[in-house]
DNA sequence: AAGACTGACTATCTTTGACTATCTAAGTAT
DNA sequence: ATACTTAGATAGTCAAAGATAGTCAGTCTT
């Protein structure tokens, strides 16, 4: 088994074991646990816990600073968790932001309030810098996920489960 | 904990069991009750009680000097127009967007689930794009304004300007 | 060729200590 | 009395040292 295999089930333990909805650790610790370059562990973190595998991190540098992971729950037919995973992808263009924006509002998927803020997030105006489109599609689909991956955590901190379930599984390239 | 977490609570513990707005304490008293370094003193004053913060400083030194914190008050509404208008500015650091984002939440000038939003949109993760810092600067300042902007629209709309509960925030779980 | 791994370099946050600035009070000179 | 001086008591500043984490390009493995 690989190394970055082994760190990635240890963290999920402790994910699993935890009150609650995430975990801190510290990068020199885990690294010495594991006996490897510290380095190790962000490799593991940028590439198995990802937004798209629907993990939230945060740290913190400096003394005491330490790594949180935060999980969040996916459940079988989650339509957001769909969205997240494969629907977004990895670009999207302004129209098509605003066509699933509004999409995901009718179908109740995400509240009004939700979307809005969303679209404020997405909007040209917001997105006004100078970088080539192609950059700003990866962008609008990063901050997208991201968002998406927000609600999808408060969801599941208020115990108020998905409000929609529903799948459609259309092809996915935008 | 680091030292200057338990130096901010112990500070905010104090303000609360007041009856002013404010506390006067001794930096050299407070400095040898936690065995630090008198200079620690103003490190946690000048990292976490900003005007930002929601927080004034004044001091007088020789004998029988001190210093004095004040917390100020402020409404949502000018606060949020002064935000958009000038403290958001043309570019922002993740940490002075962290930092915002935090005293907001603390002030209730915006909800938890605001916050927590324009975090999500903001996250290094959601950035995550081949850009020279300075346009992350750029870009989160926009983001930010953005959706601040859209917040303030919709309290209009609701009229209903309504705060939230006060809920405490943890350091980075902005 | 793709994924895993490493190490040197960088960025950020905390803590400390030496040096500086300011204030009060008491003493001294006029 | 009034002005000046000085000692002691505070607080402020800043740069260095220490403690973490992040990045990236190159190497190794499969």
């Amino acid at each position: 088994m690989r190394l970055s295999d082994t760190i990635e089930s240890f963290i999920k333990e402790l994910l699993g074991a935890s009150e609650e909805d995430g975990v801190e650790l510290k990068r020199n610790e885990l690294a010495e646990y594991f006996q490897c370059a510290p380095s190790q562990i962000n490799y593991v973190l940028s590439t198995r816990f990802t937004p798209d595998h629907g993990y939230m991190i945060e740290s913190r540098r400096g003394g005491g600073g330490c790594i949180r992971i935060i999980h969040v729950e996916r459940k079988q037919g989650d339509y957001l968790d769909y969205l997240i995973r494969e629907r977004v992808g990895l670009s999207l263009a302004d129209k098509d932001a605003q066509l699933l924006l509004r999409q995901l509002v009718e179908s109740s998927t995400i509240s009004r309030e939700d979307g809005l803020m969303i679209a404020a997030a997405l909007s040209p105006q917001a997105l006004a810098v100078p970088v080539p489109e192609t950059v700003k599609c990866a962008l609008r689909a990063r901050i997208m996920r991201s968002m998406l991956l927000n609600i999808a955590r408060r969801n599941q901190r208020t115990k108020q489960p998905a409000p929609t379930a529903l799948i459609r599984i259309e092809h996915h390239e935008v």
